[in-house]
DNA sequence: CAGCTGACAGATTTCAATATCTGTCATTCC
DNA sequence: GGAATGACAGATATTGAAATCTGTCAGCTG
């Protein structure tokens, strides 16, 4: 009894999955569970997804591709180059707070996926210090920032912020203070970028 | 047939203790073999540390003190505050490190001991945190720093740090390029804490 | 014929029995 | 008498046999 009887494809295989990651964890969610959950046989999911690792990947992939899209429009947005750049990192850190808070188990799951594909994260990676790099850049053009080189300030920034939006560190930001520290932190860099070149 | 006649102190077991992690591993290492490897019961370790969870705390103190003595000779060496500051982060990066490369099984197994005993790794936080206060107090005393709490400013150069001596980056560690990231993020800092007050 | 199925081999996981460990304490030994 | 021992009960870990899963592919189906 299939659930529908449209055909199948790699985008309903992918939603199908993350319902089965959910439900059953990392550890647990089998091939033949999605298929299951599909109503078709898991050799049709094989003709989608070569591996489960690929089907992982890709599944992980849309999961971190959403927070990139969302903090992809404040790069662009209005303010000055210190307003998008606070905006920006309270943004990534208010995104994953919410994955990490809202169902504890979705985001523990995909923070065991994302330990297993370093590809993945990668990129991820890669594509939110690009954004960085456009407003610290931009701040740069403008005068209000004074760095030698944007794209070595904004890796910087990032993993100077890591504590807001590392998984590792997920367990804290649910801790009393955490907003405070938060904003310690990004007070302390933005004079850091705007302060006078040594 | 008694390795040594002494008798039997905390120290020893301590000792002892460590020996037997480096070798099984902090899922294998039990009671058990650490009265084995001094040659008595294990009803005589129980006489010195009431559980095994004490046991293990105390070997765990014991490994965490020796980082934060090594550092507590910097706070009060020679140089300006931010020399000294470069000097403590870097000691504390370089000192994580060397333990992460040297003995890369014992590492792991510290790391998983630190992760189960909360209150020890709080205090060892505190007490890192406090030196590095006394640090940036002293440079805000002679005008090298311009903060308006030091201990605010001690913790948030803490976090921003946090990829270079938070046990869940060690793999990073050995990447290409640490040495220039770490720099980056700490010039970042210490321009933060120099300029003027905003 | 394009897409799907289900049986299959080898790899991985589960489960229950078996063995080991933790923590206590009455007893032994200097 | 103070320190150490080793037998013990309940909790935890190991092990190996049975079940399940991954990935393939020859054949079915519409």
């Amino acid at each position: 009894m299939p659930p529908t009887s449209e055909t199948l494809t790699a985008e309903r295989i992918l939603e199908a999955t993350e319902e089965v990651l959910r439900r059953h964890g990392p550890a647990k969610a089998t091939v033949v569970d999605v298929a299951r959950a599909l109503g078709v046989s898991h050799g049709s999911v094989y003709r989608h997804f070569r591996t489960k690792a690929a089907l992982r990947e890709a599944v992980t992939k849309r999961w971190l591709d959403r927070t990139s899209r969302r903090l992809a429009g404040i790069v662009d947005g209005d303010g000055t180059a210190e307003q998008r750049l606070r905006a920006w990192l309270a943004g990534l850190f208010e995104a994953k707070r919410h994955k990490a808070g809202d169902d504890p188990e979705l985001f523990a799951t995909y923070t065991v996926l994302t330990d297993e594909l370093g590809g993945v994260v990668y990129e991820h990676i890669e594509d939110l210090t690009g954004q960085l790099t456009r407003i610290i850049a931009a701040g740069a053009g403008s005068g209000d920032f004074r760095v030698p080189d944007p794209a070595v300030a904004a890796r910087a920034v990032f993993q100077a912020t890591g504590r807001f939006h590392d998984p590792c560190h997920a367990r804290d930001w649910a801790r009393q203070g955490i907003e405070e520290e938060f904003t310690a932190v990004v007070d302390l860099l933005v004079r850091g970028l705007s302060s006078p070149s040594p």
